[in-house]
DNA sequence: ATGGTAGACGCTCTA
């Protein structure tokens, strides 16, 4: 089975671009992150005669993650535990089958030193807790997919002096996603592209992707009874080609 | 220190 993640950047922009990203791929699982709309303008009906149910946690103009897949969700849930009443939506959670399916959209983090950076830091401490408090992390098949806005090595950085040290890159950030890691989760991606230089997002400006400046930021964590059945992984670039791309490129990981 | 582009929104914010 595939499993694929996508900040889509918009997905009233992306609509076409999902669909034939559905029917070229045909992933079992898909997670969206960036839908940028509320509940009611996500296009359920749509995916559904695309042949994927969907939920979705939106909310107006920013953030929004959804999980679509083949089967039917169960179990979902939105946001955290300790959320605000006011809270971007940023995590929804579902279990697909035997697998746990978790989509999150990380914050950006804005500028180091910043408002944005504290609240990016204090999410990451959040959702290690909310993780650890909601699932029996050794034992249930958990992945955790989305964007995650933190490169985890430098080997995931193409202009090491525009980016080391920014909120996507550095060792605060590194160390809390460790902290996830911690808890038993395995970047799957990695052991299949070693030599790292393997890039997710790209700026839209200067020429980024075409320059290839970019990071991997998206990521799928897995728990070991998931992790030890990947038996593939890709990020496909295609998707950040051409006009009308979102400045991500989607994610698939196989699983045997 | 700033700009470059894209998207949503509505004369600006977020990334």
């Amino acid at each position: 089975m595939k499993i694929a993640t996508w900040n889509v950047n918009s997905i009233k922009a992306r609509h076409e671009r999902l669909l034939a990203f559905l029917e070229r791929w045909e992933p079992d699982v898909v997670c969206l992150q960036e839908t940028k709309v509320q509940d009611e303008a996500f296009p359920y009906l749509e995916l559904r005669a695309a042949g994927y149910y969907a939920v979705h946690h939106g909310q107006r103009a920013y953030n929004g993650v959804a999980i679509l897949s083949r089967v039917e969700p169960t179990g979902v849930f939105f946001g955290m535990e300790d959320d605000g009443e006011e809270e971007h939506a940023r995590l929804i959670g579902a279990t697909v089958g035997e697998l746990t399916i978790l989509s999150a959209y990380f914050p950006n983090g804005g500028d180091m030193g910043s408002d944005k950076y504290a609240y990016k830091l204090g999410w990451l401490g959040r959702l290690r807790a909310e993780l650890e408090r909601r699932f029996e992390l050794s034992a249930t098949p958990v992945a955790l997919c989305g964007d995650f806005n933190v490169a985890p090595s430098p080997d995931d950085v193409s202009l090491p002096d525009l980016f080391e040290g920014s909120v996507l890159a550095n060792p605060e950030v590194r160390d809390a996603l460790g902290g996830i890691r911690a808890l038993g989760f395995t970047d799957v991606f990695r052991p299949f592209h070693p030599r790292g230089g393997v890039y997710t997002w790209w700026d839209y400006r200067a020429m980024g992707f075409e320059r290839n400046h970019g990071l991997r930021i998206d990521h799928v964590y897995a728990t070991a009874p998931l992790a030890s059945r990947v038996i593939g992984a890709v990020v496909d670039r295609r998707e950040r080609e051409g006009k009308g791309a979102s400045d991500h490129a989607p994610v698939l990981v196989e699983i045997e």
